[in-house]
DNA sequence: CTAGATGCAAACAGTTTGCGTCACT
DNA sequence: AGTGACGCAAACTGTTTGCATCTAG
């Protein structure tokens, strides 16, 4: 066995019990390029734990991010949805509820990027989200681990 | 018949044919308040074409946001995607292939906010999205509409 | 010893596809 | 008149759930 230390520790600091399973998702998340799905995190766990379901890989993917030990790239990830204010505008999403309230382009400053991009990469808009507790969601108590 | 000119000469634009369907589908996102999905449009359609069937709302959606009549709120909409490198960043992502590409958060000037939010909205973090054509994408041809 | 985690299978939600018929251009 | 849109049903993908069994604390 590997130095299970740290993510023991990590585990009972989030009062998580420290399954095997949960560690191996859990490094194989970190290991992985990219931004890997369930599917993916799944076929590469299942080289260490053959016997494990899909079920436990996403229970678990769950369970880490319920409890602020993992982030997804993007909250909207769900149902497809539409603008239907068609002019460029940012969105305030709320990461307890998901709600998705516009705010109006100029409402915040022009991002500037300090960094040469990728070669090639050509870009159309910049888009911004700001994430945080909307007040609704805050009154009951709601709270951000990480996001 | 109301004021089917604006929607029969965008559709011309467009090259595609104007059909009563997509012209009810079009008037009900724009009128909807929100980020409708594919089921609140078709039961708001639906009112006022019974007949209509979920299918032709999804084909016809995807060809709108294929022609870039209408926009969707984020690329990130299908499958769950995590993180994994842990630290604070943001993303370049294409929007013809929809491949993601992380930026460290610094090599974007930390992004400033010119107007008040809703009472009581507990900013957390703030993630910006650079959306454009990606080097690969743009030597086969891509062109993003609007995006 | 017990609450909670696992594995399996079945259920579900959202979306896409194939195909015969119908309508826009 | 012909290409493409519609409507229906069936298929598919990604995800969740119920339940019996097992295991970490």
């Amino acid at each position: 066995m590997r130095d299970t230390g740290n993510f023991r520790a990590l585990c009972h600091r989030h009062r998580l019990a420290a399954t095997h399973q949960r560690q191996v998702i859990y490094e194989t998340v970190l290991s992985l390029p990219g931004h890997p799905n369930p599917e993916e995190i799944y076929g590469q766990v299942r080289q260490r734990i053959p016997s494990i379901s899909l079920a436990t890989v996403y229970k678990n993917i769950r369970t880490f991010l319920a409890s602020g030990l993992l982030r997804e790239v993007s909250l909207h990830h769900g149902s497809l949805r539409l603008e239907n204010d068609q002019r460029p505008h940012h969105h305030l999403v709320c990461v307890s509820c998901r709600a998705i309230t516009d705010l109006q382009e100029d409402g915040v400053e022009p991002v500037r990027l300090r960094q040469r991009l990728p070669r090639g990469f050509r870009v159309k808009r910049i888009a911004v989200d700001i994430l945080g507790i909307c007040a609704a969601c805050s009154s009951k108590g709601a709270r951000a681990k990480r996001v």
